[in-house]
DNA sequence: AAACATGATGTAAACGTTTTTATTAGCTAT
DNA sequence: ATAGCTAATAAAAACGTTTACATCATGTTT
């Protein structure tokens, strides 16, 4: 049995075909109305006949862009990582563009090698979700880009992410509110820039309650083991807050696997709140009381204001922080009365 | 202040500087021994010099492939996914491929525009996760393509995934072992071919055991709600499994989420054992038994299959079905003695 | 009736490569 | 000395488009 593979159509299969000029055939397919109502006609019947499509790779290389952006983050399994890229997607597709997808790991080989490819041509445009720019002798030679959901700090690039200060500001509140006077901040990686954002929240909303004395932060490192070690560490100390604000989800879901463990129940033992909501903030017991971030929004705000200024390959500085909702669940209560522990 | 975009360098910058014609720089970047030691110096000094990086398009159309797999998947938000990614991913980049990835959503438009992007010449390859052949018109112009994960039922392309009958015959095996009796299986969605396979292996491992009056099925939707509704449907009957084999680990915390609703504890009063190993299978309470699918290594193999077969544009039609691990935690035990309920 | 605008089409250049083919110079073998 | 071989390079074709420019009728203005 032979492999027959027919080669695609090309625009002068078609042009043959009607009669025409590869010109003509051209230009009835982007710009119809300069081409005579039968020439028209003949060439959709070609194009139809022959089933041409044209070829991206040609088109691209003649019109000096590749319709393709590319979105750089650190991982894949970062929790809020779906999320964005449902957002960025969406509208990448509905404006016509391809997404490539690339995962650093952390690794400056790996960047390097995703460097390479957005140097060379082959994107048009560049999301950066890993909170740095790419550290690299071809720098220069970066598309146009974005950066969204982690900052990207000391450089002037756009960002669209969720306003942390103020949504943290709104979950400590919100214990506040509960009553709790003794809140701790279990924080993310020091120096994570994220983590000291969210620790201004904290610290705005202490601030209008109390003095810098009440003020209580815990070090993690952003995930369910760090919350966990940042809970046993703070049982070796005799004074423990009341109520946790914690950098995100998971540290949360360590912490409070910590306090069971050790007996405790939340939310009538302790309160704890976290930050993201995870997909899974609402599988664990208890319900997690959370912030909640606008991933798809902040995908879709991204890309948007990506492809609106790609035309003139220059990226007006312009962020856009955006609000971050209360996610009440069951993780947080009033504090227990006084004597009863 | 002036915005000055300089254009990258091209070959021919290179060969002006170097003094030497475009075909001899091609050659000293592909086949540096076919061109004199002395010249390839000079050509090597005018590339650093011009910051020369070759245009990835043009090499593309002369070469007439594209270096991009496009992954098509139906939802970025499923959870097999970001670890099937993480595992296309690092081999697609290993081998110097990009990754363009597109979700469906189950909508025949939104795929229609993939398809368009993929008859039009921009990827070598496709992957696909979503179970079905893209259903259009253009379905004969697209790439050489294998799927993972989700096998295509009636048509012959390879595929990569767990061994859906194998690994959940080992699930059940596993409850009989501890003494259950009074099986059932979740399952997913009516007709979805995954757990088809996965009833399947839970006939088997039954079978080894009891005549089929034992066979137990209830059905759910492969959500955490489908098992939740699946559960409160069996309890109009009076007649109830000590143990619950589910389609995936959503219907299995959505199970025992409505358990423990009822006031049942897991694992004493019922077990329950999942398939999957999501992410958060280990931070549910009770943490989640259940049946690892090896994700990463299936994207590797995938991957590694489709780019084996690029050269040829032809792939050759070979299954792989891997282990799925046992992964053993709380949510499974011996049954309550009779008479103990 | 000459000049000129208009509309439809064709011609050819350009995008930046790789690769086939041709050209040259310097050797080797006769 | 001449034919033939080799190594190094150059010239040119090809990949499949878009688009600036040229051409040529046809109809309109003077």
């Amino acid at each position: 049995m032979e492999k027959i593979v027919k080669k695609p159509a090309t625009i002068e299969d078609v042009a043959k075909l009607a009669g025409v000029s590869i010109a003509t055939v051209s230009r009835a397919l982007h710009l119809p109305e300069k081409v005579s109502e039968s020439t028209r006609k003949k060439i959709t019947a070609a194009v139809a006949r022959t089933g041409y499509r044209a070829n991206a790779m040609a088109q691209n290389l003649r019109m000096q862009r590749s319709k393709m952006v590319m979105v750089l983050a650190n991982s894949i399994s970062d929790p809020n990582f779906p999320g964005i890229l449902t957002g960025l997607e969406k509208v990448a597709n509905q404006r016509g563009y391809g997404l490539l997808i690339g995962s650093t790991e952390g690794k400056a080989k790996l960047e390097e090698n995703y460097v390479r490819f957005l140097a060379s041509g082959m994107t048009d445009g560049l999301v950066l979700l890993t909170g740095n720019l790419p550290i690299s002798g071809l720098s220069n030679a970066l598309p146009p880009l974005v950066s969204a959901s982690y900052p990207v700090s000391h450089s002037d690039v756009s960002y669209v992410g969720v306003d942390d200060v103020n949504a943290s500001k709104l979950a400590v509140e919100y214990l506040l509110s509960l009553g709790h006077t003794k809140v701790a901040y279990i924080s993310g990686p020091l120096g994570d820039a994220v983590s000291e954002l969210r620790h201004q929240g904290y610290c705005a909303a202490m601030a209008n309650a109390f003095d810098e004395s009440y003020f209580w932060k815990v070090v993690g490192n952003g995930s369910g083991e760090g919350g966990r070690a940042a809970i046993e560490r703070l049982f070796i100390k005799d004074k423990l807050p009341t109520a946790f604000f914690c950098y995100n989800d998971d540290t949360a879901i360590g912490a409070i696997s910590a306090l069971q463990s050790r007996g405790f129940n939340i939310p009538s033992d302790f309160s704890v709140i976290g930050f993201d909501d995870i997909p899974f903030a609402s599988n664990v017991t208890p319900g997690l009381t959370t912030i909640r971030q606008p991933r798809k929004q902040i995908g879709e705000m991204a890309m948007n204001h990506l492809l609106d200024n790609l035309p003139d390959r220059s990226i007006p500085i312009e962020s856009a922080l955006l609000h971050g909702d209360l996610i009440v669940r069951n993780s947080c209560s009033t504090p227990k009365p006084i004597g009863y522990e």
